[in-house]
DNA sequence: TTGTACGCGTTATCAC
DNA sequence: GTGATAACGCGTACAA
């Protein structure tokens, strides 16, 4: 491997030119930059941001890390992220925890001791302490996804609020009036902010809400199924289902399809997350883009910021959704 | 940060002794380690990973490099690197070059300057000089999924030609005997070989291969579409086809549909990769797991080798996929 | 405009 | 058993 006093020997400068053509100063004559650009170029040298980081005390790497890499939500997320990061001259450090709050601890203490700048996380709310200890150490961090309650820490997040009234909205503005909603409950952050959504835009309009209408599950295919099948068995069945989550919409169209009835006609279902099996089934399911590879990008935006500042931001950044007309929705008349 | 030469101080001893407890080295006195410890529990130390490495020349890093993460060949993967990775005591840093050559470079750049202590990556074969580049200078790196023609960079890969044959070979067992291809074509490296597979099977049962049959597009649903239709406007229609990649699998369905056609009643489809949409459209698909997450071990594991070995060991490890039966096929009898 | 010398935090090689 | 000290590869005052 190559060094800068090799570059320096090669090109009969000194090793401070050759740092200063490497960082662009200004101040090195055209003709000597000449040289060592060349002299870069046939050596095939490229400077060690290891050195350079223990002397400038930055190390132009943020950590990643996330509980399940093969989540949809976060493949886009990491796109963006890459993509931002990689714009701003940093690289991205990335761990995969399997949903493990050991390796949890493990990636956070590994990533410290590679002085990444700051970490982008999506943390179990139960692993807390971690990330109190981080804030502590007055250490940059980003949480994503989940909001907390008692916000000490700077968070990009969905308006999931907004996602809720858009989705119910939308289904009264096509005329429905009794509307089901599948949701991971009130326990989930997400479940819990989409309800209320839900719950004001019925209101809104004027319409009582009904908990028969309101099935409860997690976020899985089997479990959408499931709760699709609960509804459909009321007396007086709903019009329009909006589930929480494309994976729970998604199973909730066997259960329609089991009961022989068919989407749009008997019953319109919206979902919200926009993954690629929503475009792909059929009929195509209208859903909520929740805009990821943006929010990555905004996650890195907001991590440099706790970079800079001295003290831990505690800022909120919230992303708006997009909904994504498609086939699964019809219009009452 | 503390340094070592705190602690040092605080013990009232070198920052060699420090160092021989840091790394559980023999020959230092019980009291002198404990007075060691206690500094640096009071002080908070932790070790610099970064020094270290500049020193060491390891990192304990390597270096992973996709395409696009969000293609679904990529996230069980990554977890599978990432946990081997971990077990191993490496960290992964990651890029998404979005299949852009000159980002595929700079990815490369950035990483060796972070010393990082191999690579593992996805790279078009047009970018071939870069991997080149990499072997003449000793470096380690494996190559995911792409086999190269000339051999000169150790690569982990699936056995597409054996995919092709046990593909194949199950349609023909469930009596099928006049079997279309849905194909990406002899121009990528899997195209050709699952080709292979297919005509071998064919052969082995005596019969003929017909042209007319195979229909080459590229891996989306809907070019999957436009083969599948193009198939079905033939006078003489199969009554089965390999579709090579589920997208386009999935894109068949829809051809099948409109014609008026269903699965596997008229037609019966099978697959490969099962990505996450196979198992939730109806009828099921039937598809072959090519075992990703195995496969991103195995890259590890190969890295490390490449990482113990003196010289390039042009190595290449093959991973067979399995068959994952669902309500795609039907038997003919 | 360019070169010298020191420091970043650690490990390894000698001494003692 | 323990302590100096020279690397590791780079950036940056300060000098020239």
């Amino acid at each position: 491997m190559a060094t800068i006093r090799d570059i320096a020997k090669k090109a009969q400068v000194s090793v401070s030119t050759v740092s200063r053509v490497l960082n662009n100063k200004p101040d090195v004559k055209a003709e000597t930059k000449k040289k060592i650009d060349k002299a870069i170029e046939e050596l095939g040298f490229s400077p060690s941001n290891v050195a350079r980081g223990l002397v400038l005390k930055k190390s132009s790497v943020i950590g990643f890390i996330v509980p399940d890499i093969a989540n949809p939500s976060f493949p886009e997320l990491a796109r963006g992220i890459v993509a931002r990061a990689r714009s701003l001259g940093y690289s991205v450090m990335f761990f995969d925890t399997n949903h493990d709050k050991h390796v949890e601890k493990e990636a956070i203490n590994l990533m410290q001791g590679k002085h990444v700048d700051g970490i982008i996380l999506s943390f179990n709310e139960a692993n807390r302490n971690e990330l109190e200890k981080l804030i502590k150490k007055q250490f940059p961090v980003v949480q994503i996804y989940r909001k907390s309650s008692r916000p000490t820490i700077s968070t990009i997040a969905l308006d999931n609020i907004y996602a809720g009234t858009m989705a119910t909205e939308y289904l009264l503005k096509k005329g429905h009036r009794r509307i089901g909603l599948i949701t991971t409950g009130k326990q989930t952050q997400s479940g819990y902010e989409r309800i209320i959504g839900y719950r004001n835009s019925l209101e809104k309009f004027g319409i009582a809400y009904d908990e028969d209408l309101v099935q409860v599950g997690e976020n899985s295919a089997d479990s959408g199924k499931r709760c699709m099948s609960n509804i459909l068995n009321l007396k007086n069945i709903p019009t329009a289902v909006f589930a929480c989550h494309d994976l729970m919409a998604v199973g909730s169209y066997e259960a329609i399809f089991d009961k022989g009835l068919s989407i749009p006609e008997d019953i319109s279902l919206i979902g919200h997350d926009n993954i690629d099996v929503s475009q792909y089934i059929r009929p195509k399911l209208t859903t909520i883009d929740t805009h990821k590879f943006d929010l990555g990008q905004a996650g890195v935006d907001l991590l440099m910021e706790e970079i800079q500042a001295e003290q831990p931001l505690n800022k909120e950044v919230i992303i708006k959704a997009e909904l994504i007309e498609r086939d699964s929705v019809r219009e009452l008349i």
